[in-house]
Order: C-alpha cells, then structure tokens, then sequence
DNA sequence: CAAAATAAATGACAATTGTCATTTATTGGA
DNA sequence: TCCAATAAATGACAATTGTCATTTATTTTG
C-alpha cells in the first residue's frame, strides 16, 4: 500500500484528486493539507511515501515546502503538480528537489502511472516537459560552464584573485579595501590591470566571469 | 516522411537499428556513419530530421559531435543512445544540447515513440534516466542556487525582467538601450527600481543575482 | 652594491552609474 | 468623462568606478 498526502490549495482540485488516488487499490490517501505550512506538519507527522503537491500554495509555496521536507526527509517521494509547465516552473522544482513534475490536467492512468514510477525510485516527465528540462539544462550549459581562459587566469597574481573573489560577492571598492586592508587607489589600479588581462571592461564583467570561471570556489589562506 | 540517420560504431547496432526503424512507414533511414567526424559531415550534407548517436564513437564522441551539429543546425533533433545510464553520460548528453536519451534496450515500439516524440518537439526520457536527470539538477542546485527570492522575482516587471539578464550578460547601459530601445535615462530609472525591489546596491550585484536565481534562464518573446 | 623589477600609494581626471523630482502620454477603470 | 495608475522620458546632480602618469618603498638578482 502507497501512502499518499495530497496538498492544493483549492478545494475542489483536492477532493478531486482525492477520489482518483483513492479509487486504486494499491493507494491509500492519509492526509490533506490546503497550505504550505499544513503540508509541512503533516508530511513529517503522516511519514507518506508520495506527496501530491501545487506549485502555488498560500503561506509557503510549494517550492519551499520541498526544500524544508527534502532536507529533514530525502525518502518521501514528492511530485509537482501546475497548471502551466512553463521553464521558470521546472526549473524551481528540479531546484528544490523534487521527484517529479505533472500538469494537472493528466489523465486518470497516467497520473496513477506517474505515483507508481516515482514510488519505484524513478521519476515522471511528459514529453513535452522533457523536452524543456533539456533546453534548461542546455542553457545552462552555455551560460555556465563555457569556454576555458585558464591561461588569462593563471595570468593573475594572487592580490586579484582575491579581489576578483571580492567582485564576485558584490563588494564595492571601499569594502575591499576593508577587507584586504590596501589603499583605494590599489584596489583600482588592481582592477584596471585585471581588466587588462582578462580583457574585460568593468567591475560587472568581472563578477560574472568569477562567477562562471570557478574562481569564486578557490580559497585562499586568512579567509573568512 | 521523418529522415533518419544513424550513427553508432558497432555494425550490428547500426544495421539493426536501422532495420527497426526502416520497418515502420512513417521513417526513412537516409543514413549511416560509423563514427564521429562521418556524423557530422552527413548530418549536413543529408540534413536529416532526427539522429539516432550512439555516445561512444571514435574520432569525435557523441558529445561533441552534438556540440558541433546543434551549433550550425539547431533544428537537427538528437536522441543519444547509449547502454548506461550513468549519471555522467547523462549530464554530459544535457549539457552538449540533446533532445533525447534512450537506453539501448529499449524495445521497438518504444523507440518508434521515442523518435516521433522527439521530432514532435518534445523530449524522451525513460522514468529512470528521469529520476536520474532530478538527481543531477538536485545536486547542482545545492552548490549554485542557495537562496529563494521567488517572491522578489515576481514583483519585476517583464521589462525589468530583460534588464537583469543584459546585465547578467554584463552589458553598459548604453548596450541595453539599443538593445531595448528605451532611452537611456529610462534604463537608469529601470535600474533603481529594481535595486529598490531586490534590496540591492548596484549592478554588480544585480549580475551576481541574475546567474544565481536562474533569471538568465528565462526567456522572452523577441528575444535572439 | 647597484640596477631592475615589483608592490603599493597618490592625485587628477573622465566616464559610468545611480538618484530624484518632474513632465508627458497612455491606459484602464469607476 | 474624469481620475488614478502606469510607462517612458528628461535633466540635474552625486557617487562610484576606471585610467593614467608619477612617486615611494621593498625585494630580487646579476
């Protein structure tokens, strides 16, 4: 037997789904919850093996509620339901941590499928929401992890890294010179010479290529 | 009529294969390569609707080669078929721009689906390769995208919205005027509001937040 | 030791960026 | 229709940022 918690806000998508779970022997309903909160409580006092759970939810939405869930109990099954599956969507599910991601308007079978898969330790997709996962992943690829510059990089002393580190965290200059204890004016010919090297043209193009070349992951010693 | 090519380098996968997808009308095989470099060459000069790559392939890997093709034809479907679903080969798979990733094993028909799927515009995942993609994006998740500011993000206008991504990209204010066409003055105002919204104090910062909420991931209508 | 390289600082300057009060035009209700 | 809200623009201003030539001190090394 499959315990299943539901989680809508609205009550009708609630007993609706209620009844279809309901309906097949192999599951059992042991709870509802109309909010994020509610969801919450109860998944760690009714220990379901799958959650059915929106998106959009009053108090905590659904996003959150995987994360506070997943972090205290990674084996209660969690699968996202929304009406729209646009990329922001999946993107946050996948995000949080979630096991599967549907669009309400899923036929009886396949919703019943879908629990069952994810119970097994697999996850469910539509098609088409595949096919978005994979343009996700693709551009996050492109933006992320692109062209390798360790040659510019090797290039700086370790003074810039540090400070390229600083960038990336959104300091302004004062606050790295706060930090590192130079004078103002060293902390700016530093970043005109890193500009130079790496062939950027300002504080911002900096912090998005410390961001994206690995740098901010480097540690240096006397760091905090 | 769906054009199919196929590359693998074992001759019996690549001539059953083919026998498999032959026998069904709607396909047509129109090609055969045997390894990497011959791929690309025939993915341009047949251009093919769908092809079926194998990951392992000498001279050039299913990887690059997918890599190579998606940036000349993006319009080229790719299903990478491969006999393990290590976590590695998918990630690699998603990175590099696929549209699909099928087991070996799978079975005629639903190969046949797999395929129609993908030149539908959707994408085929097996319920396990699927857990596993959720598991992947989980992980990236937790070393990149600690925070949630889901409800920051909603109170941004769409034109806002643009704003953050230029300058995720690190463009000057004068660069996102002529690519939005606003004056620049407006832009400035654009800019404070969103520094407002998101408790921010410049736009280095608003950088470091586009790339870490996966704002650079959205996209808009009129958009390259 | 002396010359050269390097690291840090200074100050003056220009360009870019961010703030704000105000204006204009447009739009969606009441 | 009139009002309120909104989107876009303007101009003036301040703060931050980036550039550059030059100076001082320290270290390296031939």
């Amino acid at each position: 037997m499959i315990n299943v918690l539901i989680a809508d806000d609205q009550e009708i998508i609630r007993d609706s789904l209620e009844l279809l779970v309901s309906s097949d022997e192999r599951f059992d309903v042991v709870g509802l919850a109309e909010n994020g909160r509610e969801t919450v409580e109860k998944a760690f006092e009714l220990r379901p093996d799958i959650i059915l759970m929106d998106i959009r939810m009053p108090e905590l939405n659904g996003i959150e509620c995987v994360s506070l869930i997943k972090e205290r109990d990674d084996s209660i099954k969690i699968i996202m339901l929304t009406t729209f599956d646009s990329e922001e969507y999946i993107y946050n599910s996948l995000k949080s941590g979630a096991d599967g991601f549907l669009l309400k308007g899923i036929s009886k079978v396949d919703l019943i499928n879908s629990i069952e898969t994810v119970y097994k330790g697999g996850a469910s997709i539509e098609p088409d929401t595949a096919q978005k996962v994979f343009s996700i992943f693709g551009k996050m690829a492109k933006s992320f992890f692109i062209n390798d510059r360790s040659d510019d990089i090797e290039a700086l002393t370790e003074t810039e890294l540090r400070i390229i580190q600083l960038i990336g965290r959104g300091c302004s200059n004062k606050e790295i010179v706060s930090e590192l204890h130079f004078s103002e004016g060293t902390i700016r010919n530093n970043i005109s010479a890193i500009l130079k090297k790496l062939d950027l043209r300002d504080r911002t193009q900096i912090a998005i290529f410390a961001i994206q070349s690995g740098i901010m992951l480097k540690s240096f010693h006397g760091e905090s």
